[in-house]
DNA sequence: TTTATAATTGAACATGTATTCATATTTGAG
DNA sequence: CTCAAATATGAATACATGTTCAATTATAAA
């Protein structure tokens, strides 16, 4: 026989729990939500622009300094930041100043990097 | 002339920011730790996979029945999240009760989530 | 042992994504 | 205006990754 669309044929767990879980996940938007956000976090480049920028205010051009890579490549990855509202820029002359968006932003990038740390 | 090593031609920026970002930044295994920190919860199948078992202790078929996925997503994924060590597991007979690796992951879920839950 | 269930695994496929390169835009300097 | 510098953008490429499907392992029950 196949198995239904209940959990375990009964046999596995607590469905107390299961029905506790199922509820909190529901929403399919939020946890897109979710995973783009950290999903933003989730590449070295980005990282460490984000790192790069909770030290001060930078310039694109700063920024591709930094960490090493071309201006062009940095120019794409702030774009996506930008779109994830992680940072913002202000532009002054023929340069761009970037920044992080809220200093919620660095507390999670900390916290990340204490974990990374440890291993 | 082309743009030499130095940062923006003398003109952009505070020369003494950049070199106190690009000290922090000089460790490259350390931010590709970190990005695969964040990669692994930027994905909304991991993503409902943890905060699942941030409700409870849970086996395989019940995580694949509460966030809707096939046994073998789910299973591919655990692996994912074990490599990482986000998650343990136990073994029970012929079931594999997962569960979080310990409670500081629990709190980075929190923290996005309502970072998620915002905007 | 034989059968069925829970879980794992590997290969294939499709999709997503980071980087490169060339080109455009914008602004300041001469 | 003309030239060069700071960014931004689009297309192309290469690579990574999530899901599906089929097959396998391991355990429990009959």
């Amino acid at each position: 026989m196949k198995k239904d669309s209940t959990v375990c044929d009964e046999a596995c767990v607590h469905r107390a729990a299961v029905a506790k879980a199922r509820k909190m996940i529901g929403d399919d938007a939020l946890f897109a939500r979710l995973a783009e956000f950290y999903k933003a976090l989730g590449d070295p480049t980005r990282a460490k622009i984000l790192y790069a920028l909770s030290v001060s205010e930078l310039c694109v051009c700063d920024i591709a300094e930094i960490i090493g890579m071309s201006d062009s490549v940095v120019s794409h990855q702030l774009r996506i930041l930008r779109n994830m509202r992680l940072v913002k820029h202000r532009k002054e002359g023929r340069s761009a100043f970037y920044s992080l968006d809220d200093r919620h932003i660095e507390v999670l990038l900390m916290q990340g990097m204490e974990h990374a740390k440890e291993r």
